[in-house]
Parts: C-alpha cells; sequence; structure tokens
DNA sequence: GCCAGGACGTAC
DNA sequence: GACGTACGTCCTGGCC
C-alpha cells in the first residue's frame, strides 16, 4: 500500500502564528519579530513527531497574480497589505525548509489551495491517502474517502476532518462545500455570495435541493418571499462565485509524488540558522531531535546555573534597581525565616532582570553587615510599586503577603510562573523544582540540602544562601519566558491576565485578614461530644460482646461479618466494606451499625473540626488563616488547607454547631453571597438547552420544572418525590451519573432509572448534544475547555480501555462545567474586590467556598456592601440565563443558609 | 518512629 | 465497574 501524502500550506501556518502572538510577540537577536519563525517550525515538527509522514510537501503561494486576480480585479482586494515584520521572516523560514531538506512546491499563477487540489487529485488517481493541513474551511470541499483535511487546534493537535467529520460539523457533505461558499460569499476574498444568505440558510437550501443547480431549478418552490428574491437578485453573483472559490485541480507542478519523499528531517542543519536569529529554544529542540552528534555550544549554557551576586552596598543595591527600571520586568523572590507566611518575616530578596544572571540581597545573614532593612526597603519599593514594572514571581501569593507585611504593596505583578505551569497542565506539579527540571532540564538547590533541620534560612552562610535564592529568581525569568509562550499558545493569556493573575492579590489579602473562631464554644462542644462517644462505645461494646476499635474499619469488619454474620454488601479493594451505605443497610437487620453511624458522625466532627480547628488560631492574630491554593485543583476551582475551611459542615444541626462557632469580630458582620444554580446555570448556557433555559427564565425551581417535564406533568402538579427524583437527575446529569447509579440512589429499579434518564434528555436535548459535543471535540483535541478558555487536558479520552474511556468522557464534560462556574466566580470577586477598594470600604473578602464568598463588613457598611455584592458577582458574566446571586447577612457563619 | 496508601466522610 | 472536584483523619503495614 502507499503511503499518504501530507501537504501543508506554508502561508496560512506563517499568518497564523504571526497573529497567534500578535500582542506580545517573541523577539529574537537584534529584538526582531520571530513569531511566525517559531509558530511555523513548532507546528511543523509536531506534525513531523505526530504523523511521521514520509511524503511531505510544503506548499507555496504564487509569485505572480493567479488566473482569479485576472478574473476578476477585486478579489482579495481587501486585504490589507501583510506587515514588514511579517514579510521579512519569509526567506529566514524558507532558509530552514530548505536546511530541513523539506520538499517544497510553488506554480506561479495559482494558489497554495489549487496546489492542493491538485496533489488531492493525483493521490485519488493512484491510490495514495492524502491528508492536507489546513485550518480554511474552503479546503473541505476536497474531503474524500482518500483525502481528509488535519484541521489544527488548540495544543497542537489535529482534527481528521473526512468525509463523515464534514458531514456532522457543517451538516454538508463535502462535495456541497463549494456551492455553500458560493452562496454565502466571504468578505475576507472579497467574493460576493447571494447577498442577504447566511451561513445557516445556505445549509438549510442545500440539505433542501442539494446543489447549486438543483436549488435554482426549483425556485419557485421557495416560499419565504424575502429569500426567494435574495436568490433569484443574487443568482450571477452565486455562479461567479462558484467560479472563483472553486479549486483548481490541474496545476503545473511536480506529479512523481515519489519524488517528495521526505524522510526524517536533517534538524542538525537548522540549528545554526535558528541560534542566528536568536530562537534559541527551537534551536536547542533542533539539536536534541538531531540526535548527540550535532553539539549546540548554548544548550548546556541553558542548563547551567547563572552568574549570581551578593549586595550588601547601598551603592550595588541602587545598581540593580536601575536595572530592574530599565529592563521594565523583573523576577522576584523572598527567602523568610517561617512557611508560616503570616507570621513569617524576611531574611532576603532575590531579583534577575534577564536569565542567568541575578542577585541576592540579605537582610539579615550571619557574620555578616547587611544593608539596614529600612534601605532595602524604600529601595526595593520603588521597583515594586510601580505599575509599570512587571514583577515575574513563582507563588507570588506567599511573597506577596511577607511584602505586605513588611510595608509593601505591590502594584505590577503580572506573571506567575506556578500558575501558569498549572494552567498549561494542570495534572502535573507546580513547584519550582519540578518545573526547572521540566521546561528547563535543570536541577536546582534544594532548599532541605543548604537548610539544617529544625533551622531557618537566617542561618544558612551567605555564600550558599546567595546561590540558592539566586537562583530561584533566575529560574523564575527563564521559566517565565518558556511558559508565557505556552500560554499563548494554548490562547489562555486572557483569562491568565485578567483573572488568575489578579485572583492573587485578593486570595493574598483573604488569607492575612484571616477569620474568627470562637475555641471556648467549641471546647465545650467537645467535652459534649466526647461523653456522646463514650455512651456510644459503651453501648456497642456491650451489644457485640467485646471491646475493639470502633475506628478500624479492619476490626469493624470482623465484628460485622465474622461475629455477627452479617451479609456483606460490597467490596473494597483490601475486604468488605463499610461505609455509610453499607451500614445504613444492615441497619435493618442488626442494632449494631446504626450505633457505629453515630459513632462515627460525632467521631468526625471531633477530630476533624472540633477539636483540630482551635490549633490553627494564629497566636499573633488570634484568628485562622487558611491557605487557598490557587494550583490545587485540575478543574479552575481552588482548595483550602491547613485548615480545610471549604468543607465545614453544613448539612445536618450537629455539623451546623462548628460553624455557628465562626464568630464576625467585634463591630461586625458576615455577609455571604451565593450563587444559585451556578453549575445548571452554566449548563444552561453552554448547552443552549432551550428547555433548561426555559425553566430558568420562568420559575425560581429548576427542580421542580425539570420534574414536570420528564413526568408529564403541570408544574403544579409536581409531587415531592418527583421533584426529589429530578434533583438528583439534574445534579447527576452534570457528573455523568449511570442508570445503575440513579437506580441505587433513588432505590428504585434499574429499567425505572434507566427510563428516567432517557426522558430526561429527551426533553433537554440540547444538553444530550453538548455532552456528545464535548466528548467528540475531547477526543479530537484532548481537551476540555471552559467557556472563557481554561484548557484541562484530558488524555484517557482515546484510551482502548473501555471503562478508562467512560471515566476520561465524564471527566471532560464535568470540568467544563465546573471549570466555567470557577472562572464566574473568580471574575465575581475581582469585580467586588475592585469596587471594595474603588469606594475605599473596610469590608474584607475572607473566604471562598466554590459558589459562595464571605466577607466581614463592618456594621456601618452592611447596607453598601448587599447590593454591591450582588451587582458585582451577578454582573461578572453575561450569560444566555442570568446569574442569580443571594446575599445574607449574621454575625455567625452558623446562621447563614 | 516515619511514611504511603486505603477507607471513609465533609464540602460544593 | 458504575458520580465530578477537593482535603483531613485514622488505621495499617512496610521500612528504618
Amino acid at each position: 500500500m502507499k503511503k499518504p501524502l501530507y501537504v501543508l500550506d506554508a502561508f496560512a501556518i506563517i499568518f497564523r502564528s504571526y497573529y497567534a502572538f500578535i500582542n506580545n510577540p517573541l523577539r529574537g537577536t537584534d529584538d526582531k519579530n520571530v513569531s511566525a519563525v517559531y509558530g511555523f517550525f513548532s507546528t511543523l515538527y509536531k506534525i513531523f513527531s505526530t504523523y511521521k509522514p514520509e511524503y511531505f510537501a510544503v506548499l507555496l503561494e504564487s509569485r505572480t497574480p493567479t488566473f482569479r486576480h485576472e478574473m476578476y480585479e477585486e478579489y482579495k482586494a481587501n486585504r490589507a497589505r501583510a506587515p514588514e515584520e511579517l514579510i521579512e521572516q519569509v526567506p529566514v523560514i524558507l532558509e530552514i525548509l530548505k536546511a530541513l531538506k523539506i520538499p517544497m512546491v510553488q506554480a506561479d499563477g495559482y494558489e497554495a489551495d489549487d496546489l492542493m487540489g491538485t496533489y488531492a487529485r493525483l493521490c485519488e488517481e493512484e491510490g495514495r491517502d492524502c491528508r492536507i493541513i489546513s485550518g480554511d474551511k474552503d479546503i473541505l470541499q476536497l474531503v474524500s474517502e482518500r483525502v481528509h483535511v488535519l484541521k489544527p487546534e488548540k495544543g497542537g493537535l489535529y482534527t481528521d476532518m473526512g468525509p463523515e467529520k464534514v458531514l456532522n460539523t457543517w451538516g454538508l457533505r463535502a462535495d456541497q462545500i463549494i456551492d455553500y461558499l458560493s452562496l454565502v460569499g466571504d468578505a475576507a476574498d472579497n467574493i460576493p455570495g447571494v447577498k442577504g444568505i447566511g451561513a445557516k440558510g445556505a445549509v438549510k437550501l442545500l440539505n433542501e435541493f442539494d446543489t447549486l443547480e438543483g436549488l435554482y431549478e426549483n425556485i419557485d418552490t421557495i416560499t419565504a418571499k424575502a429569500q426567494k428574491q435574495n436568490l433569484i437578485d443574487g443568482k450571477e453573483n452565486a455562479f461567479f462565485s462558484r467560479q472563483l472559490v472553486i479549486i483548481k485541480q490541474d496545476c503545473p507542478c511536480e506529479e512523481d509524488i515519489e519524488k517528495l519523499a521526505a524522510g526524517e528531517p536533517d534538524y542538525g542543519a537548522a540549528v545554526p540558522i535558528l541560534q542566528r536569529i536568536g530562537l534559541k529554544r527551537l534551536a536547542e529542540e533542533s539539536a536534541a531531535k538531531a540526535g548527540e552528534e550535532v553539539v549546540v555550544p548554548e544548550e548546556k549554557s541553558a542548563a547551567k546555573a547563572g552568574n549570581y551576586c551578593g549586595v550588601v552596598s547601598a551603592e550595588h543595591l541602587d545598581k540593580w534597581i536601575e536595572r530592574a527600571k530599565e529592563a521594565g520586568i523583573f523576577a522576584f523572590d523572598c527567602e523568610t525565616d517561617s512557611l508560616d507566611s503570616v507570621s513569617a518575616n524576611p531574611v532576603g530578596f532575590s531579583l534577575s532582570v534577564q536569565s542567568e544572571e541575578a542577585c541576592y540581597i540579605p537582610v539579615r545573614a550571619p557574620e555578616l553587615d547587611c544593608i539596614p532593612e529600612d534601605v532595602i526597603r524604600e529601595k526595593l519599593k520603588v521597583i515594586l510599586e510601580d505599575e509599570n514594572i512587571k514583577i515575574i514571581g513563582q507563588n507570588f501569593k506567599y511573597d506577596m503577603k511577607v511584602l505586605k507585611q513588611w510595608g509593601i504593596y505591590p502594584q505590577g505583578f503580572f506573571f506567575d510562573t506556578m500558575i501558569a505551569a498549572w494552567m498549561i497542565d494542570s495534572s502535573t506539579p507546580s513547584n519550582m523544582d519540578y518545573l526547572a527540571e521540566q521546561y528547563l532540564g535543570y536541577k536546582t538547590v534544594h532548599f532541605a540540602d543548604i537548610v539544617e533541620k529544625g533551622k531557618t534560612f537566617d542561618t544558612v552562610p551567605i555564600q550558599k544562601a546567595a546561590h540558592y535564592a539566586a537562583e530561584d529568581a533566575d529560574i523564575t525569568f527563564r521559566l517565565y519566558e518558556i511558559l508565557s509562550v505556552k500560554l499563548k499558545e494554548l490562547g489562555m493569556e486572557k483569562i491568565f491576565s485578567q483573572v488568575d493573575m489578579p485572583f492573587v492579590d485578593i486570595l493574598s489579602n483573604m488569607e492575612l485578614a484571616g477569620i474568627h473562631i470562637d475555641d471556648g464554644e467549641l471546647a465545650e462542644y467537645s467535652v459534649e461530644l466526647e461523653e456522646k462517644l463514650e455512651a456510644l462505645e459503651k453501648e456497642i461494646y456491650y451489644l457485640c460482646g467485646r471491646e475493639f476499635n470502633i475506628k478500624s474499619t479492619k476490626q469493624l469488619q470482623e465484628v460485622l461479618f465474622e461475629e455477627r454474620k452479617l451479609t456483606p454488601i460490597k467490596k473494597t479493594k483490601t475486604g468488605y466494606s463499610t461505609d455509610t451505605a453499607v451500614l445504613q443497610e444492615l441497619a435493618k437487620e442488626d442494632p449494631v451499625p446504626e450505633k457505629i453511624l453515630a459513632h462515627r458522625g460525632l467521631a468526625k466532627l471531633k477530630s476533624t473540626y472540633v477539636d483540630a480547628l482551635p490549633r490553627y488560631i494564629n497566636e499573633d492574630t488570634g484568628k485562622i488563616h487558611t491557605h487557598f491554593i490557587q494550583t490545587g485543583t485540575e478543574t479552575g476551582r481552588i482548595s483550602s488547607k491547613d485548615p480545610n475551611l471549604q468543607n465545614i459542615p453544613v448539612r445536618d444541626e450537629n455539623g451546623r454547631r462548628i460553624r455557628a462557632a465562626f464568630k464576625a469580630s467585634p463591630g461586625h458582620v458576615f455577609v455571604s453571597a451565593d450563587y444559585s444554580q451556578i453549575e445548571l446555570v452554566v449548563l444552561a448556557h453552554l448547552s443552549g438547552d432551550k428547555a433548561l433555559t426555559e425553566a430558568f427564565i420562568s420559575g425560581e425551581d429548576v427542580h421542580g420544572r425539570t420534574a414536570a417535564l420528564i413526568f408529564h406533568v403541570e408544574p403544579e402538579a409536581v409531587t415531592k418525590e418527583q421533584r426529589r427524583i429530578a434533583k438528583v437527575i439534574n445534579f447527576g446529569v452534570m457528573y455523568g451519573m449511570s442508570a445503575f447509579r440513579l437506580s441505587n440512589e433513588l432505590s428504585i429499579p434499574r429499567g425505572e432509572a434507566s427510563s428516567f434518564i432517557k426522558s430526561y434528555f429527551e426533553q433537554y436535548s440540547g444538553i444530550k448534544d453538548f455532552i456528545d459535543k464535548t466528548i467528540e471535540k475531547a477526543e479530537e483535541t484532548e481537551l476540555a475547555e471552559t467557556l472563557f478558555g481554561r484548557i484541562r487536558h484530558i488524555r484517557m479520552i482515546n484510551s482502548r480501555n473501555k471503562m478508562e474511556k467512560k471515566a476520561a468522557e465524564r471527566i471532560a464534560v464535568n470540568s467544563r462545567i465546573q471549570g466555567t462556574a470557577a472562572d464566574i466566580v473568580k471574575m465575581g470577586m475581582i469585580r467586588l474586590a475592585g469596587e471594595l477598594k474603588k469606594r475605599q470600604l473596610k469590608s474584607k473578602i475572607l473566604l471562598q467556598v466554590h459558589d459562595e464568598c464571605i466577607l466581614e463588613v463592618p456594621d456601618g457598611e452592611v447596607e453598601i456592601i448587599k447590593p454591591l455584592m450582588k451587582e458585582a458577582l451577578e454582573g461578572a458574566a453575561e450569560l444566555s440565563v442570568p446569574l442569580r446571586v443571594s446575599v445574607e447577612s449574621a454575625t455567625s457563619w452558623g446562621e447563614i443558609h
């Protein structure tokens, strides 16, 4: 069998790459723009590593006007001439292509599209598959069983567009694309089309009449008057447009495909050119691909330590401050005497204004006179508090907290390498040691290697300290250079800079603020719980006839399933399960399980919350300062730890007493704002489902409306039971719940559960489509994307293991919903924080619990804050269904909800 | 005595 | 096997 031919439209990729970086171009030697070179060869390399083509050609545009220009002088007349910065890059690209020994084809008088058409035909004729790499919809007209288009997606992956895929995506056969374009036209190429006929209209017409000829032969059957007239008026334009959009298949060009044998590109030959123009990373990548025989002088240097110095005189410090000002950008890192940022004091700072160079400014060091603390503070302020000087950090929330407490309020923070790395791939670690290894191939000095156990950074000799600290700033700068490019490539520049970066400042303030808790109240509750637990233990031991550790599932299994001979219900990896569902079931035939359940519940409260929370009270502030981790989830949510304040009980009365111990400071109240059903609202928007949208717009009670729909009853006639079922399904859908699980959850037969789900998707067919489309897109791109462009890699989506695949599908669907909701909440909080600052209010944001945001508000501000919060959060995004936020206030957290 | 992994349970 | 996202606690068993 003949190996497939791959063809690539060079200028399409060049343009795309250039404009992908238009807001922040890549600069190489002499500050020249190299975005297009970088983008083009990243794409090319990716294609070679993914598809390993044996036959390959880069197709170039004609150097002279084409037959289309001769036919129609307005052709592409609307196009502005390409910018000089882009044109300059073309010769370099051709030079590199030549060095790589990649076959190139050009035919004067014809466009690259026509060359594609010609090769598509040649391949068809000799029974060879053809793959065309192009994002242009015009090219789809060439698609056939043998000829597929590979459409570039985010993250360097491609959608394989075969005949079926074209039909599914466009609602048209590939051979109808020509007629479609003839009707719709193309403003960019100045192709007229038929006035008044848009994309939807054209698809509908072609579905009905099949072809342009069919349409005009039966024009009298069209009932819509205006449309009919438009078509009659536009007939000439339509057929004229067709001549322009139709791709030629008979260019004069190399017809012997065997001559387009590509083999492995000569990567080594590209290295010197790439180095000359200053594309270091690509040069390194090329060298690596070429294998070891190519020695790149700079390759080693990328992984070597930079030039680091200690700064102990005011004059020396001034020089660095000046350098940072000049550069307008610098990487910054704090060393402190504690990991606990609330009580940490600075021990030193490091700065880097370009990669491989950094300094360390000690504030305290053994056996050394440092620059006085106040002098360092005043000088650093100049660059840290200037909003026009960009600050790069790694986990900058930490530095931000230390600095604020030290009297510096950073203004120009704009890039966190840890958060960037997490957004690029949330499933891999984002600590600096890992990132340095991963992205730079650099092994950093580890903290534990220079600081003796139990000691702090201010005890480290200055030589070692300076090297370690300066390296951190240097590595941070180097990571920035790489990660900023990757972020752009994935289309996340906007959400990164407009959402996740501003959010760092907000989280740092929330953590510094802390929340008050009444430990006396908890101490009393602890005693109460202890008494109840002891009583339960006694009862359990009496009933079982012996003592054992109730908290040990292993011992509990022995008691329940061996001694008491109860029937095991489900297994775990290590034995029989004793979880809540099992114990509830067992309680029907034995008195012990119920006691165990009660014991478990109270023991959990006591150990996880009642006894644990007071230990987190900070000695200095008297408050609990949780840590919010912005990189803690794979979906874009934040997490909370030490302690986790996002899972404080709320559902039952016992648990609520814990919330009740969280008190607003004297003279303050908590004001809490809660997004109503945010994930279902997001689902309604993302899916565009008519019925769900309607349910939200017309009524408060979306579960009731859902019940009415799936049970075919009037909304007023919905029973409680029906509503409960609808609610379970509403949530279940977002998690990809199966009929099996639903039947368990509702204690109904599997068949009944299936029919509920079936009925649900019949009524909410838009949701079904949304799920299908999400999965399909994930299969093509291995990504799930939120409404605002945050991505998550879905690596198992094409797994041959059915279970893994199903799990990946659920993850893909849920991530889009959960992630979009998380984006919205973050955006709302940014708006809110902005308002608080603008109005100089004293209210502080304390907590965020995914769809809820809690503020501590001085009594005098309550009436201003309530409407302000509602407005700020509801206006976070403009969706097809309005976002609703409810606001409540109270002096303890327990009174809210 | 330390640590990793499992089971379980809390939140959204 | 069968519901997504987290974190904390306790127990167990392996290791030093």
